[in-house]
DNA sequence: TAAATGACTTAACGTATGTTATGGATAATG
DNA sequence: CATTATCCATAACATACGTTAAGTCATTTA
């Protein structure tokens, strides 16, 4: 009942291309219905990750609650809709989830999901970096939505920084960074002379130094400290139990 | 070399999970260099998806032009990232890919894709699940970077009403949102109050009737001509090229 | 029934950001 | 070398939206 009545599994049933044994796979899973009252949370962020969840009744949201006191929402959740996929390749909860009304959901383990994969380390690591990439877009949707102008931009900086750390492309905490300011306000949401006038708010402070292409922040960590940088959606490892899981298997 | 390289498979790889036969399998992958000049595209919009790429050399990113005018960038891609996964599960592209620099990429079918997954219509399916909610988020990102109030609410009215639809929840245009403004508000980046006012101006151009819960499109699809809605996303169905090669295999 | 609470509307005012315009620096082109 | 285009900085002005506040209506609680 419960997973064959998502949307994507009703369309691999629709086109005929479960076989009976995938079927029964779905069917066989443990349904656990829980009744969730209005408001109720169903996990917080940084809470461990382990189960997602088919909504049946009722309708639900994910949003994470910010420093300066607003918080945003990722996604409303109607019957159907499965949540908390979102995590599957994370420790930990990336956002908060509550319901908004009464409602039922079925529960499911990441494990039962995991074995639905057939155990297959490669299809894992696949889904788990679709799940990466979807959390650096959450993250840029947060604050497309909530930050100002110079905070967008120092996210951006940060990112981009890290990101280029990671494949060793920063050397002295200076980049390398080919981007007209025009392409850099078409990613964030502003206009091109604003992101000029922001590029001089940073430098006034002492946060970002630039000369064309070349970037150079004196000072990493002050500018995340502006922002409210969420590392753990950098973090590139698969959490323990996968790979413990997987290294058990045959 | 190429797939290797990818921040994931790299991770898999330290944790030492992928079996000898995983790394064949990527190792054994055909590799097609393509040096591309600066500001050449990788697809456009709405072409047949059929492969993605790894970025060796140069950055790249995706966006989506608007009909205003304007673009929205969703994702600068730098060596080691995988660009076009985005659009697994979809028969057409979501968004264009263009570089920004010289560079090299390696680019995959997705038919390899596939069969890194063992033909598991389960695993396949799964991750198409999963890139369609990243379109969906990926859409909200669109118009909360470009878009102004009232088309975002527009845009938002839209798809809930089209999420309804599909799950029998809507009767004669209209539905019941268990939402408050300022539930909207945080969903949208917009203040409660400038959510209110512009649902006042949703009604008096005649667009929206709502009391409390009770939410009335009169026409959606003036709504729908308003913003600029991509209902590709919505479309629940794995490409036929997917239910092919599923049926075929065994 | 009265009081209190929460959701919504409308208004007044302030501000961050968009728009348009101009000039300067650098790079590309003939 | 001259010319042209591109990118960027800064200023002046316009506006969409945020903020604060006050009042209405419905719903809950006493």
């Amino acid at each position: 009942m419960a997973l064959l009545d998502t949307v994507v599994m009703r369309g691999l049933t629709i086109q005929g291309v479960l076989s009976p044994e995938d079927k029964a796979l779905l069917l066989g899973l443990e349904l656990n219905p829980r009744h969730i009252s209005a408001s109720e949370e169903l996990w917080q962020e940084r809470a461990d990750a382990d189960l997602f969840c088919v909504v049946k009744k009722g309708w639900a949201y994910s949003y994470r609650n910010l420093r300066n006191g607003s918080k945003q929402i990722l996604k409303f959740y109607l019957p159907g809709d499965i949540i908390g996929m979102r995590d599957f390749g994370f420790t930990r909860r990336l956002s908060s989830a509550a319901m908004i009304n009464n409602g039922v959901i079925y529960t499911f383990s990441y494990q039962q999901l995991f074995e639905l994969f057939g155990r297959s380390s490669l299809a894992v690591g696949i889904l788990a970096t679709a799940m990466r990439q979807q959390a650096l877009l959450s993250e840029r949707l947060i604050y497309l939505g909530q930050y100002a102008a110079h905070e967008r931009l120092a996210h951006f900086l940060y990112e981009i920084y890290l990101r280029l750390k990671r494949i060793d492309a920063v050397q002295d905490n200076s980049f390398l960074m080919p981007l007209t300011q025009q392409l850099i306000s078409d990613a964030l949401g502003m206009s091109p002379v604003h992101v000029s006038r922001t590029f001089s708010m940073l430098r006034e402070e002492g946060l970002v130094i630039r000369d064309r292409q070349h970037v150079n922040l004196p000072d990493p960590e002050a500018l995340a400290r502006l922002v409210e940088f969420n590392d753990s959606y950098i973090d590139e490892c698969l959490p323990l139990t996968f790979s413990e899981l997987l290294k058990a298997s045959p």
